[in-house]
DNA sequence: CTAAGTGCAAAAATTTTGCAAACTA
DNA sequence: TAGTTTGCAAAATTTTTGCACTTAG
């Protein structure tokens, strides 16, 4: 059974080709990689997934490729103060925000429309034209904050 | 006349000294800097600022410092998506987001109690203790989005 | 075919680290 | 003086780039 395409594969294929390029096997495996995972993967994670299933192909095209999907707007770099980009797939109509745990990396994604209703006030107040926008929250999750809150109050 | 000491320098001090440091004429350099030039600075930036009254101090030092401050509470690293970090000095009491131009680099600070609000009621939900958060909007500022719209509309 | 894309390795750019010398308390 | 901090240069990381080779259209 043929499967249906799916969204972000007609919309990298029709990026592509309306610049003129030319679609691989190789933007195709990321793509799915990154869209499968579903998390927000590094360049480095990103690389041992997909090696799995093309051994072939070398970081400098997956660093190429993910500005591509940036660009096509099917991916997005999310930047958690590591020193390095994940990136994460983007599916149409939908934003989200991040929580992430400080103790253990756990990311929770959310979606406020009061918040973001909240930010467009704020933009037109300083009369700027919203682009997109980015919220993290940082700090612990329920099961870290457990731990935590025993192994706390050693000296002091 | 002997000049009050200002709010950073007291808590740098007994930051240092708490932790069994030493007060440096480096630290004081590059807090002062920080504090005076009171933009987003990245260390590339600093570092030429600093270098000015004090031309010895080297780049690892800022770095180090950098880091520092941060633990302090003096500093805070932002990272606006070019691939380095910048600081900006904290205020106490004071919490603030971000509003960038896309175009031209401007940065306005905000501050919306409301927003932070339902951001405590996001975190209640999903079972998070906040520790910290970032809220970044990228978009065109009233004179870009001007200047743009002027160029605009040559094809198509 | 032919221009676009890939892989490799070298280069950039930012940040970190080891260590001897300098300095604070 | 003892232990911390600095400066330098080398190393580590992440990301970018040059170029010959491969490949999609």
């Amino acid at each position: 059974m043929k499967r249906k395409q799916a969204d972000w594969q007609k919309k990298l294929v029709s990026y592509v080709h309306q610049k003129g390029g030319r679609m691989t096997r190789q933007r195709l495996e990321v793509a799915q990689a990154l869209v499968e995972e579903k998390g927000h993967m590094g360049v480095g994670a990103l690389s041992d997934v997909i090696k799995k299933r093309f051994p072939s192909i070398s970081k400098a095209t997956l660093y190429r490729t993910m500005k591509l999907l940036c660009d096509a707007g099917i991916a997005k770099a999310c930047e958690f103060g590591e020193g390095f980009l994940r990136y994460e797939a983007l599916h149409p109509e939908e934003h989200h925000d991040h929580l992430i745990c400080t103790s253990c990396g756990k990311i929770v994604e959310f979606e406020e429309k009061a918040i973001e209703a909240l930010q467009e006030a704020v933009a037109k107040r300083f009369k700027f034209e919203i682009v997109s926008h980015r919220l993290d929250i940082f700090g612990l999750c329920d099961k870290c904050r457990k731990l935590t809150n025993k192994n706390d109050t050693p000296k002091e």
